[in-house]
RNA sequence: GGCGCCGUAGCCAAGUGGCUAAGGCAGCGGAUUGCAAAUCCGCCAUCGUCGGUUCGACUCCGACCGGCGCCUCCA
């Protein structure tokens, strides 16, 4: 029982990708037992789309399998609530900045909450923050790292030795800003930390006069006030590295004189399909062009659609398989195309839970969730060739999550699994006839699956019925009656008009499955 | 122009200096099925091109070709 105190636990190696070393490193953390992991959330102007989802999703994985592995986790995701661009929208929407920033932060803890995101401790915004954000530019003006210049304040980037370290950057060779805010600047690097209020723009006192945080600011201050002056990740997509994550670095570690994060982690962005759904890379023949094969970014600007429309035709476990399907660091191909080979992957896993349903009784998603430390202890319970393959599939997956979090090899093994399952099931004639050490093993197969779904944040709940209420039950009861039916055609043989019942549900999106034990259906 | 990433089967996508280069989707053959569906078994790649290093490279280095991202708001 010792193991379960924090102080004597042995965590497992854990290796991770250090943008800011170039390479993997061996995860430890500040304090012992304890990580502090802070991952930059949305700007709440609009509804937030496909790439808003990424990191959530991605960081809810990592958390998992942390906190699996017997560490404390405390995850932090800020919501950006003040901005020009939140300026302009409210503008537009003639709304005040406050209700159209609630109005989308509400859209984006729906969208989280569909795809099962459940980790994030908390969620600070930042205009809960003014008071550590002017202290901490005054400190910054301070150590003489910032300079106020008619109301706005500045970075002063020739002050920080290491600026650009994180993404191999000088300043001289940075255009900057540029506009209106050049002359004001010493160096075109200089970045904002406070900028002056224009008449009826919303603001917050400060020393120097009325204004708002700069873009970079409250993350540096947020983080500093929930995680510490160092903590140990810190996350966002690609292309938050610069300048975002450049000049949080700069501040931070200006004033603190220690590393901001140990660890900083990058994930890839989305790209949208080309034609025919491909990604790129080098022209297959002469009939290809490059513009046809072309993937670009999605974002705003291309005019991503909203994730809740997305919902609307894809289930969220579907978006989910497809993200953890590729390495976090790697762009990820998405389209519809991509989205319709998951929801067929996804059924493979679906029906061995619908089978196991139905020969042991359970739901599959009533089985516990194991931690690692329990999963070790499980795997004694099998025996024989059976515990030799759970033990060395499960060393496949824990490898695979330990190295730098690879998803898709944690998938992979997890399609093995599945295969095996099913062997056993179809080896065993379970279907048929079944004994109390067949399902028990069954049993406990089910529960690694489990425990490695779980790992991943996958079929964290059942499905949401499509039919649901009353609604439900008529077509369910009329699915009984037509499939009723078609058994009495099979059993005097009229083949014909049991094929018409089947090709006509077929049309209708309904599939039939003969059984030995009976008829299934399902809505495709 | 500067910084960085990538190019693996029809499509998507892992991976390694040398045993059989994961897995998914699609396809083909077989078992099973009244026929299907599902399930199981089997088949399906020499790793953009050209050089170099090496006993040996897809994996390291160089050049070239092609794609993508950042340098401006962006998850």
């Amino acid at each position: 029982m010792a193991e379960s105190n924090p102080s004597t636990h042995s965590f497992p190696n854990i290796e991770l990708y250090n943008t800011l070393s170039h390479q993997k490193e061996q995860f430890t953390t500040v304090v012992p037992g304890k990580v502090g992991m802070y991952l930059c959330g949305p700007t709440v102007y609009k509804p937030s789309h496909i790439g808003h989802m990424v990191g959530p999703v991605i960081f809810d994985t990592i958390k998992r399998h942390l906190v699996y592995s017997g560490w404390e986790v405390t995850w932090v995701v800020n919501i950006t609530d003040v901005d020009d661009k939140l300026i302009a929208e409210s503008k537009v929407r003639n709304m005040s900045m406050t209700a159209l920033a609630e109005e989308m932060t509400a859209d984006y803890l729906d969208n989280l909450s569909a795809l099962g995101v459940q980790g994030i401790d908390t969620m600070p915004k930042a205009t809960d923050h003014i008071e550590g954000i002017v202290k901490f530019i005054e400190g910054l003006v301070q150590k003489d790292c910032a300079y106020p210049a008619d109301g706005d304040v500045y970075f002063d980037v020739a002050k920080d030795e290491d600026y650009g370290k994180l993404t191999n950057r000088s300043p001289e060779k940075m255009q900057g800003e540029g506009g209106a805010t050049a002359s004001r600047k010493r160096s075109a690097a200089d970045f904002t930390l406070w900028k002056k209020a224009k008449p009826g723009e919303p603001s917050w006192e400060s020393p120097w006069g009325p204004g708002r945080p700069g873009w970079h600011i409250e993350c540096s201050a947020m983080s500093e006030a929930i995680l510490g002056s160092h903590f140990d990740i810190h996350g966002g997509g690609l292309d938050l590295v610069f300048p975002h994550h450049e000049n949080e670095i700069a501040q931070s570690e200006s004033l603190h004189e220690c590393p901001m994060a140990t660890y900083w982690m990058h994930n890839g962005l989305m790209q949208a399909a080309g034609v025919a759904g491909k990604v790129g890379g080098r022209p297959r023949d002469g009939s290809d062009t490059p513009d046809d094969l072309a993937a670009t970014k999605i974002s705003k600007s291309t005019g991503a659609e909203p994730f809740k429309e997305l919902l609307t035709r894809h289930r969220p476990e579907v978006i989910k398989l497809l993200l953890l399907s590729t390495h976090y660091r790697s762009p990820i191909h998405f389209g519809e195309e991509p989205l319709g080979e998951s929801a067929r992957a996804l059924e493979a896993f679906e029906r061995l839970f619908n089978r196991y349903e139905r020969l042991c009784g359970n739901s599959y998603y009533t089985l516990t969730e194991r931690n690692r430390h329990d999963g070790n202890i499980a795997i004694s319970k099998f025996h024989g060739d059976i515990k030799e393959y759970a033990s060395a599939l499960r060393n496949r997956f824990l490898d695979a999550m330990d190295d730098d979090f690879n998803t898709a090899i944690a998938v992979a093994t997890l399609f093995d699994l599945i295969r095996y399952i099913n062997k056993f099931i179809d080896s065993e004639s379970l279907e048929k006839k079944t004994t109390d050490s067949d399902l028990e093993t069954l049993t406990h197969l089910m529960l690694l699956m489990r425990e490695l779904t779980s790992n991943l944040g996958l079929f964290l709940t059942p499905p949401v019925q499509v039919a649901a209420g009353t609604d439900g039950k008529l077509l369910e009861s009329l699915m009984q009656l037509i499939i009723e039916l078609r058994s009495r055609a099979r059993k005097t043989k009229d083949f014909a008009t049991a094929d018409l019942i089947r090709d006509s549900l077929n049309e209708a999106d309904i599939q039939l499955e003969d059984r030995a034990d009976g008829t299934d259906w399902s809505i495709t």
